[in-house]
DNA sequence: GTCAACTCGGACAGGACGGGTCCGTGGCAC
DNA sequence: GTGCCACGGACCCGTCCTGTCCGAGTTGAC
C-alpha cells in the first residue's frame, strides 16, 4: 500500500473544521514532508471529490463534505485505488483438465473467499469517519491539540 | 498482492488428499503456468512448513498437515509475507507542532483503525481451511472433478 | 483596469521492489 | 553408479511508487 495514505489521512483530520482554505505548502511544512509529493496526494483527493481547491491568493484546500460524512475508506480508495488486492486470473480454465465454461458460471471458491475478506476489510474502514478520528485525537492528546494545529495553519 | 497466491492456493487444494508426492513440474503443467516461478512459490510454502518435499526419484511435494488444519491465511502469509499492508511512519512526531514523546505512548488513532481492518481481513481468511475449499469445489463442479485431477497428477 | 503574486494542475525523471527466469548443487531411489 | 528431482542462490526485466519540475489559471491589491 502506498505510504502517502498516512499523509492524506492526517491532512483530512487537520482540515476537518477548518473554514479557511489551507495551502498545500502549509500542510507539507506542518507534517514535515515533501511539498511536491504531498501536492500529488491532494490532487488525488481532489479528483475523488473529497476536497475542493480554491486558487489564487489566499487559496488552498478544504473539505467538501462534513467530516462525519467522509469515511476512512473514501480516503484510502482515493489515494491507493479501489481495485481489490487479489485478482483472480481464472487458472481453473487452463491446463489439460481445464474446467469447461459451462461450469465457470459462478466465481471460483478461492476467489469468493478472497473477495469476502476484502469486503470485510473495506467494511471495517467504512465504519470510521474523519470526525471519529478527530474526536479520538482530542480524547487521547487533549482537546487543545487540534485547535492549536488549526491556529498554526491559519498563520 | 502477489499473483502467485492464486497458484499456491490451487496447488494446495489439488494436493489435499493426495498420498503420493507430486513433482513441481506436474503441478505447473496441470495449471499451465511457468514451472520456474511456481517452484519458487512451492519453496516459500516449504519454508513455512505447510508442504514437505521428498527428494530423489519419484519425489515431489505433499501437505504436512491434514487439509482441515491448514487455513487460507497460512498460505497467503507464506507466499505474500505476514507484514501488514499499512505501515505507520509516525508523522505526528514531525513538524513544528510535533507531538511530544510522552503523548505517543499509545499508537496513533489512524494506525489503530488500519490495524483493526487488517486484523478483520486476516480473521476472515483464517476462518476457511483447505478442506473447506476442496469440499466447495466438489459441491459446485461435481465430486468427480477433484478425483480426476488427482488421478491425472499420478500419471 | 492592470499588475503581480500566489495557487493548483498535470507532465516529467529516478529508483526501489517484486515478478519471472536460469543454472549449479545436493540428495534419494533404482 | 546413474538418472531424476528438489533446493538455493544469482540474475535480468518490467512496473509501480517516490519525488520533482514548470506552466495555466485565479485572486487580491493598487
Ligand atoms: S481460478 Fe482464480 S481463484 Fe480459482
Ligand atoms: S502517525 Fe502514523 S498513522 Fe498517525
Amino acid at each position: 500500500m502506498s505510504g502517502g495514505v498516512e499523509w492524506g489521512l492526517h491532512c483530512c483530520v487537520v482540515l476537518s473544521g477548518s473554514g479557511e482554505p489551507v495551502p498545500a505548502a502549509k500542510l507539507a511544512e506542518f507534517h514535515d514532508v515533501s511539498p511536491s509529493y504531498l501536492a500529488k496526494q491532494l490532487q488525488l483527493l481532489s479528483r475523488a471529490g473529497l476536497v475542493r481547491s480554491t486558487q489564487g491568493q489566499s487559496g488552498g484546500y478544504g473539505l467538501t463534505r462534513p467530516p462525519a460524512e467522509i469515511t476512512v475508506l473514501d480516503v484510502v480508495e482515493a489515494i491507493d485505488g479501489s481495485r481489490p488486492a487479489f485478482r483472480c486470473t481464472e487458472v481453473r480454465r487452463r491446463g489439460p483438465l481445464a474446467a469447461p465454461p459451462e461450469k465457470c458460471l459462478t466465481p471460483c471458491s478461492i476467489a469468493r473467499v478472497m473477495d469476502a475478506a476484502d469486503r470485510a476489510w473495506r467494511e471495517s474502514l467504512r465504519a470510521v469517519t474523519i470526525a471519529d478520528l478527530a474526536g479520538e485525537v482530542g480524547r487521547t492528546s487533549g482537546p487543545e491539540t487540534l485547535a492549536r494545529a488549526r491556529a498554526w495553519l491559519q498563520t
